[in-house]
DNA sequence: TTGCGTGCAAAGGTTTTGCATGGCA
DNA sequence: TGCCATGCAAAACCTTTGCACGCAA
């Protein structure tokens, strides 16, 4: 099941994009962190091509996108291998937008009940939780 | 714990946006649906008051928002019964769309623990599970 | 050489904010 | 009467598009 298609020319914008997205692991950033990053590091690459290339790569699978809300714009996310991200949640905290990985196995379970129990396939790659995080917790 | 907090006045356009997202059902509008409706039906809502309604409304649970992630907008969702949604999540089926309650208790557990262990107070009302329902598990 | 890729600028859209007025309690 | 709510206009914001030039294949 490939969803890579032809990935058109390989270019050098190209390859700093991903490259960046690979490099934060499993951090997530917005369009505008991503250009501000290439304008700091002095890199050729305009905001036009840095949209033009998050949205080839979400529909290539390469990376995943979420969506914040409000105007403060999506996030992007580089996808490790194909399961990597399959076998946790995600959680994005409603007060400072910030996201964060369920690492835990917890998931595991609540999936398979959903599964075997409501007859019902999460699909972690698109869920996330909503709420609010520790920090934020704390300042209200 | 009550997410319905002081209300504030009791206004003609607070009273005309929720009977209109109330009357929509299920059916999700973005905020500039909402405005156009009230602009058709020469009712005095401005865009202004739409969207901190909308804000104040999906705060306090009456309501709920989808982000969707383009330069689209955001799309919002009366919530039937307000208290009723606070116990339990709701999955949606990415290919057919259509959305269940997941009425079990292992949603109490996770959120239980996400908080313990995590730090991370989950909001029932916006979290969304993705993934596929029986019947189009079935006709895959 | 061909045609996609790039980037600047400008447009398009949604959402937010400032400020004066109006209305609920 | 006090304070919140309203709405117009304008700002701020992210995102997309038009167009000329550059570069991979």
């Amino acid at each position: 099941m490939s969803t890579k298609r032809a990935a058109g020319y390989n270019t050098k914008q190209r390859e700093a994009i991903l490259a960046y997205m690979a490099s934060l692991q499993d951090a997530h950033v917005t369009a505008a962190q991503i250009t501000a990053h290439f304008a700091r590091h002095a890199l050729p690459v305009g905001r036009t091509t840095v949209y033009r290339h998050l949205d080839k790569l979400t529909k290539s699978g390469a990376i995943r996108r979420f969506a914040t809300g409000s105007a403060a714009g999506a996030c992007y996310q580089y996808v490790r291998g194909v399961d990597a991200c399959h076998a946790h949640l995600h959680l994005q905290c409603e007060q400072c937008g910030r996201m964060q990985h369920l690492e835990c196995g917890v998931f595991g379970d609540v999936r398979q009940h959903v599964y075997s129990e409501h007859a019902f396939e999460v699909n972690a790659l698109k869920t996330v939780l909503y709420g609010t995080c520790s920090q934020c917790l704390q300042e209200t």
